[in-house]
DNA sequence: GCCAACGTTGGC
DNA sequence: GCCAACGTTGGC
């Protein structure tokens, strides 16, 4: 069992997307960085995933999300109408890939990156320290202090 | 293989 | 809308 953080522009996907169709697995596709790729390719089935909302009013992350199929080729970048296509890309040698989540749990208040920002434990964290990674990987104790933080208690 | 120019992310 | 950070590209 692994433990991730993704980021999305709500307006593209959020967890209110997710939560409208929660039996639904939806792809996490459209990923165009080397080292984003590379987590999502450490993916693995049933793993958990906090969900952070990016570039938006309310900045923060916002649920939790789980990994029900690994990655695969990202069809995006075949297509030629797509803003996710590449040409580097072919169907012998694709470069990205693309994971299925589906919705577990939407946070009972949405936890701001400023609070994130004032977490000791959280001082180490990729969302901190790299600031513009889209798909990374949490520690266990980063992963329940978000949970804890938003709300979410086992 | 270096590195300057360029483009994108994403907070503010 | 600005701009810092930083990943990527391409000339040499």
């Amino acid at each position: 069992m692994q433990y991730w953080l993704v980021k999305s522009e709500p307006d593209e996907c959020g967890i209110d997307d997710f939560l409208h169709s929660p039996k639904t697995s939806i792809p996490w596709d459209g990923v165009r960085n080397f080292q984003a790729r590379n987590f999502l390719k450490q993916m693995g089935l049933g793993d958990a995933v906090i969900l952070y909302h990016s570039s938006c009013r309310h900045i923060g992350i916002s649920g939790q999300l789980q990994v029900t199929r690994t990655a695969y080729d990202d069809p995006l970048q075949f297509q030629l109408d797509s803003p996710y296509f590449d040409a580097k890309s072919t169907l012998e040698r694709p470069r990205w890939v693309a994971v299925d989540m589906v919705y577990t749990h939407k946070f009972t208040t949405l936890v701001p990156l400023a609070t994130l920002k004032l977490q000791p434990a959280l001082s180490e964290c990729y969302l901190l320290t790299h600031k513009r990674l889209s798909v990374m990987p949490l520690t266990f104790t980063e992963f329940t202090l978000m949970q804890k933080l938003g709300g979410l208690t086992h």
